[in-house]
DNA sequence: TTCATAATATAACGATCACTATCTGATTCA
DNA sequence: TGAATCAGATAGTGATCGTTATATTATGAA
């Protein structure tokens, strides 16, 4: 099963990819329903037939932006093995994740939007975070999994502000600088 | 000059308020230019008159945001001496801050709108920016001055991206977990 | 008191918002 | 072939959006 997906599934997916990128690049207030129809070739109708609310998109895309994120630690961790957190922060605050808001990472982008939603995204958002929080831990050093699991919360919220940061600012230069602090100290953070 | 406040700058302040904490709670798309004049106690005739348009008002505030930042760390520097990093973690990452949205740091809730805004409010930004960083940068250790700004720069990371986790979180054991994490990194990151 | 001006209110503009009721066209199965 | 089902389109709802032109009120000088 799962082969080839339906008509259905293709513009579902088409949708979601719409209302992810818009998500990310424009927030959620920022977003029109008739804009994500456009963008995945549709109309609203097809979009309410899919997703019900404007809502229901954006938890849909949360949590496909999330699971992005569970799939690709473990990638890192095997590709690179013991320096796979080096990998990973020059991934995540490398100039091309940088500027490419509409496709990087739900964590920095959704996570400012998750802070005005609903209790039941709070609750969603903070299940996919553990989830990430644990895949991280399992690859971290440390004496007992407290340690590892607050090592991986440290190293996440250097990386998210640190993006944000470098993302805001106007200059490339200071960008840069913002972005090598931050990859040296998720390092650290990451180790101690 | 400047003693007390002429009724229009009273009007002004309490419109730049309004829109201040309206910013901040919902985002700049998510924040109606009505919304903020009922707030004032005035109507959206006054609202124009003072700032000229919603993108002006949102100027207004992400600078008087900054400057508040700019105000305290000199207030912690001097009141806590050696030890002001620890504390304005401790204020940053604590209970109270974290509850309070709409008089939370602009730093935190006002850096992913930048990302949005056009480049002339990037460039305003990151003025405000390096003023906060060079504040930071004169109480911090460090044998160069770039050196003491790249540990200023991952302070600030450490502390927004924590900030902006602990607040999307549903549980408070996590949050406050969270906030531990981060205040150790920013520590760490502000003294290597 | 009168007049000019500044500060704010009022009312409206077109555009867009999220959403829904209804319809069309294609597919599926009997 | 015919009926049923379903994906998606169409067209519209009232509400709200940012903004502006105009009207009204308050203020201060002469």
């Amino acid at each position: 099963m799962a082969q080839t997906p339906t008509k259905k599934e293709q513009t579902r997916a088409r949708i979601l990819d719409a209302a992810s990128q818009s998500f990310r690049s424009n927030g959620f207030a920022g977003t029109g329903v008739d804009g994500i129809a456009k963008a995945a070739g549709v109309t609203s109708g097809a979009f309410y037939a899919h997703f019900g609310s404007k809502d229901g998109a954006f938890e849909a895309a949360l949590a496909a932006g999330t699971d992005e994120v569970i799939d690709s630690i473990p990638n890192f961790q095997t590709e690179f093995g013991a320096d796979w957190v080096g990998a990973f922060a020059d991934y995540y605050l490398g100039e091309a994740h940088r500027h490419d808001l509409a496709c990087g990472c739900a964590m920095t982008t959704l996570s400012p939007e998750v802070v005005r939603a609903d209790p039941a995204v709070h609750i969603a958002y903070e299940a996919k975070m553990n989830r990430i929080v644990d895949l991280i831990t399992d690859g971290l050093d440390g004496d007992t999994d407290e340690v590892r699991q607050t090592r991986a919360w440290a190293m996440l919220s250097t990386l998210i502000g640190g993006l944000t940061l470098s993302r805001a600012v106007a200059s490339p230069d200071i960008a840069n600088g913002i972005a090598a602090a931050a990859r040296t100290a998720a390092l650290a953070a990451s180790e101690a």
